[in-house]
DNA sequence: AATCGGTCCAACCGCATCATC
DNA sequence: GGATGATGCGGTTGGACCGAT
């Protein structure tokens, strides 16, 4: 008996994402934290299913997810990881935290499949055929082959986890491929032991933070206290991440260097007095022709216009959301994020 | 300048799996 | 244990973009 997809309802919106339903999305997620899906849409006013939702924010809104070009360290754990666990995106991903599953899967599929069939064409590769499928274990099944990768990754867990009191500040430049499942900073008291498909972003983010804490650049110490408190906001809120140990941990650090920190629905909007008009008169339009949206959208609407003309610089997240070409902060600062070594991330697999 | 074909990627769809009752 | 609903995953698609003609 097949249910009806959730995107029948009368209404629902589909197709690509305005700048105000993303507001409207990270706004509420910063709230209420991610998760409860089937509940967003009603209590944002979002005329979207929620499918649409957990996709917008897992693809494209989460913080700490890294843009533009795939490095060729990253393209080589692609490779590598590809033949080993077969098109497992998710998996994948889970190798490479600032990547989501959809962006492996797109340059799977537009640049590395064409290459390793190419490759193909000169010799013969072993890991991959033709439809880019793993076999360089052809004899196993499917669920053998899964099964055993499990296997692998919670070997690797285990042994990151039991590693990290005697190694705690490790990071920025040996982040393990799967921190998704280990989460390195968590004090013992806390529910750590829950893996959350988000941690590793709000570490990423943390980690981002120190860096530019280290840095005299005034714009970078707003951006880090922005998103600081941002990634604070929701774990607390949200109480059921797996990173909240960390969170708190690397808070109290943040509270200490920044007092003045603000909740995330305050900075989302926050301008510089250059692109301040500029934004303010898009968000004003957008706002006015925008009659999709329910009571409760624009409520939130609201709430932010009016945070939107209290001041201060523009934030890195609200850049992202309105502006095209971004990418270059946030894709510098990640490259020195997650500077892992591919021999180091998968000599224990291969 | 217009058209065409290829590329890229955000988003959708359907199915699988998990969770709850 | 089955029914139902929620969430996750991977395949696919639609349209924007860009270079070639």
């Amino acid at each position: 008996m097949g249910r009806p997809p959730c995107c029948e309802k009368y209404g629902i919106k589909k197709g690509p994402w305005t700048p105000e339903e993303d507001i409207i999305l990270v706004s509420y997620i910063q709230q209420h934290g991610p998760g409860n899906w089937r509940s967003v849409p009603t209590n944002t006013g979002l005329m979207r299913c929620s499918k649409s939702c957990r996709l917008r924010w897992t693809n494209y809104l989460r913080p700490g997810i890294k843009r533009g070009n795939f490095t060729d360290h990253e393209e080589k754990m692609i490779l590598h990881l590809q033949a080993l666990l077969g098109n497992r995106w998710a998996a994948i991903a889970s190798y490479l935290p600032q990547r989501t599953d959809n962006d492996i899967k797109n340059y799977w599929n537009t640049h590395l499949k064409k290459k390793m069939n190419k490759d193909q064409g000169n010799d013969n590769h072993e890991d991959v055929d033709s439809e880019g499928k793993a076999r360089s274990q052809p004899l196993k099944g499917q669920w053998e082959r899964r099964l055993q990768t499990d296997i692998q990754m919670a070997k690797q867990a285990l042994s990151e986890a039991l590693s990290l009191p005697q190694n705690p500040t490790t990071f920025p430049h040996e982040m393990k491929p799967s921190s998704s499942f280990c989460h390195e900073n968590h004090p013992p008291n806390s529910h750590f032991n829950i893996p959350s498909p988000y941690a590793s972003s709000y570490e990423n983010i943390s980690r981002l933070m120190e860096n530019w804490m280290k840095t005299p650049n005034s714009s970078a110490e707003t951006l880090s206290s922005s998103i600081f408190s941002n990634n604070m906001h929701v774990t607390t809120t949200a109480g059921s991440s797996s990173s909240e140990g960390a969170q708190s941990t690397t808070q109290d650090h943040h509270h200490h260097q920044h007092p003045h920190h603000h909740a995330f629905e305050s900075n989302l909007f926050n301008f510089s007095n250059s692109s301040k008009s500029d934004h303010a008169s898009r968000i004003r339009s957008t706002y006015e022709e925008n009659s999709s949206l329910t009571k409760e959208g624009l409520d939130l609407f609201h709430q932010e216009k009016r945070n939107m003309e209290t001041n201060v610089p523009l934030t890195l997240l609200e850049k992202w959301l309105f502006e095209d070409g971004v990418t270059t902060t946030h894709h510098e600062c990640n490259e020195d994020l997650i500077n892992m070594s591919l021999e180091e991330s998968t000599s224990d697999f291969f």
